[in-house]
DNA sequence: TACTCTCATGTGAGCGCTCATATATTGAGG
DNA sequence: CCTCAATATATGAGCGCTCACATGAGAGTA
């Protein structure tokens, strides 16, 4: 393998100066296309691709975008990465995402610190609460940030599906079914996106003049089981829960089948996300689906645009639907056991 | 926000020259601690952070690995990227993934295309099959390539866990439960993960005087359905099944209930890859848990050494394990117990 | 004191590109 | 045919670093 050409080599071989060779990489007005098709000439013939380095050291733009995620190996994350990379790309540039545990602010640190050394144009965060943003906007001042699923912020450019929305569909399918008794399991309290389903939950409870009870959880499975133990100790159970995601409707899912629970005939089961298991589950989940891949392109779409134009532009808010499964069914006179 | 320190900067304040600054950033030997002493000084007191691009121009190392995979939202490939990341970092390197679509030549080109680009140092490639490992091999010629679960080759370091073995355990566990008819669903027969799967049990099979009977698949759950239905169209049902992945064990456990045959009662399945959900299932997933993170690190591990060395060094292979849980059982003489 | 030899540090060039600027080429108007 | 403004192209500097090499300051020997 010979050394590799360079921008001198390309415009010996064209006949042209370096500058015009760079004025075609860059597509510059003002060439002719005469000229032009010289040096893309020189430039296949070559096999010359322009050397990144010498490019960033001068704009001082690295052309990547970074993005700092939490429970990567999550289906809603890691199909907004996916869909990142893919609009990126087109554009010419590259995603490089971190990820970062939620509860260590180390791991918060060192993640920052990864991206300043990189150097990159943007930040994108995924679901992460106030206190890592905060330490965001500390370290890595002067960066573009856009955030997903994050708490609205004046600083920042902001991407959401709307989770208020999404919550309340599931509770108000629910409530159409002849529900009165739907107990919610929520997300860890930090993460905005529980909270804002929370709260969405909670809304359409009172608009219906029913009253909400919340189980606290995270977004595991494992929580799912622990609360649908609690739930299904109560002395009088509701016919119908509510999970913040599909992950902990799994777990709830399974606690009621160890009780011998008939899902959905003794209890409606309705979970959020719409996960590929989703609809295999047995019974098949009845879940909310955002649309991750509009989330994930949207938010490069923001940054693409704050990096070349610079306004800071209002908030985008997708909206989510209900798939209605088999876990949900309308509400049985025959009593329940226990 | 004023103009960023550079290395001059340092040296000024220091009181010595450029080079010398570089030598403390290097961890170069003969230098005087008292001299290192005062750069460091200089380069906390003015926030210092070197220039990767300027550095990596003139080293033309990037100190970046880049990763290529396929079906990147799956629980095993994020696992081991996160690993992966956590390695290198420590060390030093970033990690940039690359996800492409199995299927699509256009979309390795893309990927590769990418990767030549951002001039990483070397790739690492998961669970790619052989056409892609082609591709990459012709177009990323000079670069270093450690390959997790391809085909050995003399050409690559490779990391791969004993996917031979954990298909034998999986279909010895059954045998050694009774079982004597018992059919595979497989993975793609591109991969070259589920061929080692696919081989695992048909040596285990033949090994007990069984006769093996496969019915091909790719990852997802719809296969696993899909292969489910298949089965139970069966004539003459086996007693047991053994999924190449916990994926396509949700699509066939689904199948069966819908058919009312009692897992494991009538008939034990068996996964493979311990996905989070598979302790949740219903019943709950009897498979083998291959050490993501291990391999993972492996990889990286690999990666560094050659990156330093050059040297390319013999093939890694780890060793997965089986987690009984429900889903297998002793063969019944054909009725259910409950 | 002069002379090597080592260790510690300094000097200048250049990696490959883009920027700001200078120069050459064109075409229209008088 | 010359001028003047456009348009098209060339020149040189410099981004921040590391490399190869040059130099200086001491320690050891004669």
């Amino acid at each position: 393998m010979q050394k590799k050409a360079n921008i001198y080599d390309v415009a010996k071989l064209a006949g042209v100066s370096h500058q015009t060779v760079s004025r075609v990489l860059n597509n510059h007005s003002s060439l002719k296309p005469a000229t032009r098709e010289k040096v893309e000439q020189a430039i296949a013939d070559l096999a010359y691709r322009p050397n990144q380095a010498a490019r960033q050291l001068v704009t001082s733009k690295s052309r990547m975008i970074g993005v700092l995620i939490a429970e990567s190996e999550l289906f809603g994350p890691s199909s907004m990465l996916n869909a990142m990379q893919n609009v990126a790309r087109k554009e010419g540039y590259s995603v490089i995402s971190i990820s970062v545990i939620a509860k260590s602010r180390d791991s918060w640190r060192e993640g920052i610190e990864q991206l300043r050394n990189l150097d990159v144009d943007g930040v994108i965060t995924i679901a992460l609460h106030k206190d890592i943003v905060k330490e965001i906007e500390r370290y890595l001042i002067g960066t573009t940030i856009v955030l997903i699923g994050s708490e609205p912020s004046q600083k920042f450019n902001v991407v959401n599906m709307d989770n208020v929305m999404g919550a309340r569909l599931a509770t108000q399918h629910l409530i159409d079914l002849g529900h009165t008794e739907i107990v919610h399991v929520s997300g860890p309290e930090k993460a905005y996106e529980a909270q804002m389903r929370r709260v969405g939950y909670e809304d359409a409870m009172k608009d219906s003049g029913l009253v909400p009870k919340v189980f606290s959880g995270t977004w595991g499975i494992d929580s799912g089981y622990q609360a649908g133990k609690e739930i299904v100790g109560l002395k009088q159970l509701p016919t119908a829960i509510f999970c913040a995601n599909d992950h902990s409707a799994i777990g709830v899912l399974r606690v009621l089948h160890d009780h011998e629970i008939q899902v959905p005939d003794q209890m409606s089961v309705v979970g959020y996300d719409n996960i590929p298991e989703a609809e295999y589950l047995i019974p098949s989940l009845t879940t909310i689906r955002p649309n991750f891949d509009a989330l994930g392109n949207a938010a490069i779409d923001k940054m693409l645009m704050r990096l070349r134009q610079g306004a800071l532009n209002e908030a985008v808010m997708l909206k989510p639907e209900v798939i209605v499964r088999n876990s949900s069914g309308p509400i049985q006179s025959g009593k329940r056991k226990k």
